[in-house]
DNA sequence: CTCGAAACTGACCATTTGGTCAGTAAGGTC
DNA sequence: GACCTTACTGACCAAATGGTCAGTTTCGAG
């Protein structure tokens, strides 16, 4: 991993655990065993730093979510499909997930932070347009942050006793069957 | 108003918005139109600003929780109650419930903090007493984190559209039916 | 080997921030 | 009026932090 890669993952991981603004730049430079002057060399400001970190996981949302606006939730397969790769995706991305939804008063100090915002907005928007009910919709909103905040404390606070492919599972069944209205099998949540 | 309640004020309602580390003494002190000094006089350090803010909140929710425990949530009746008193508290408190679950890492710091989170270990505890299958605890964690930060931000972010009491009664079917499994009236969520 | 660009570093700086301190204003009691 | 406690203040300080800078090391191309 050359040591760019290395100052990313140090951010993602002190970020997540002990807030951004919290760690700092010598953090960083030390669990990445290089100078702080190294770390500002590659990120010329802290801002940047975090924008470069997220970078990644915004851009598997976004793929996700255009996706899921241009074919539609249409059938009770689409919409299971959609609830497992959303899962998937925060559990692959979670501790970009983690530092996005701890950090709400930053949107306007990080881009990425709020291109996650825009971008949780368009999710809802997707997924409430199947519906002209005001409380599905808000059911919606309960349940994707509840699985997003749930799943995230679970990892971090390392709480979780379960296997993460059995808590992708199981979440995944949540949502198909709180959100979209469409239970799995039951052998599924298992 | 005293001044200390006025500190006690501006400390809940700045570290909501802009997080406690981007909180400075300072700031609190100007929206109390006191002395930073005063600040300081009244509360030694910051830590003890927070947790003496952030006690009334956990108090009532203490209140909540043990007499839930001891009453128990066997009857339908009993449930519907309990869940419409826990989205009134969280409604009621939002402002240090924001700044409960935006701060993780700050439990070890911050007493109070850490009380918050045994409070809702406990609040977990008390709902999958009521089941043994693990699918039900997940989906009580999901729908109260979820209903936690749904709130949270609305009012927060101000994306609210909704008067306050509409949004509590929606809320309060929204638990209803997905955790507790007993589900209000019809006209109730609207 | 030479040279130039990129990677990297230690020393340094300005600013912010939590907190201290010596002293003042106000009001109640004797 | 003398005295004491409580509320309050401006000036000050030490530590931490984001960021700059001048200079050194590394290394691949010619």
């Amino acid at each position: 991993m050359s040591v760019r890669e290395q100052i990313l993952q140090a951010t993602l991981e002190l970020c997540a655990k002990r807030g951004i603004a919290a760690t700092s730049l010598q953090d960083i430079a030390d669990a990445s065993e290089c100078s702080k002057a190294n770390v500002v060399y590659h990120f010329a400001h802290k801002e940047e730093l975090l924008n470069e970190a997220l970078t990644p996981s915004l851009k598997a949302t976004e793929t996700l979510v255009s996706s899921a606006e241009a074919q539609g939730l249409g059938s009770a397969e689409e919409k299971v499909v959609f609830a497992r790769n959303l899962v998937t995706l925060l559990v692959t991305h979670r501790l970009a997930t983690h530092i996005v939804i701890t950090h709400p008063f930053l949107v306007d100090a990080i881009p990425a932070l709020h291109k996650a915002q825009v971008l949780m907005a368009r999710l809802a928007d997707l997924v409430s347009r199947y519906s002209t009910d005001e409380l599905d919709r808000l059911r919606f909103g309960v349940v994707i942050s509840g699985v997003t905040y749930t799943l995230v404390s679970a990892t971090i606070l390392e709480i979780q006793s379960l296997p993460e492919t059995e808590l992708t599972e199981m979440l995944t069944h949540v949502v198909s069957s709180m959100v979209l209205g469409s239970a799995l099998p039951a052998e599924a949540g298992r």
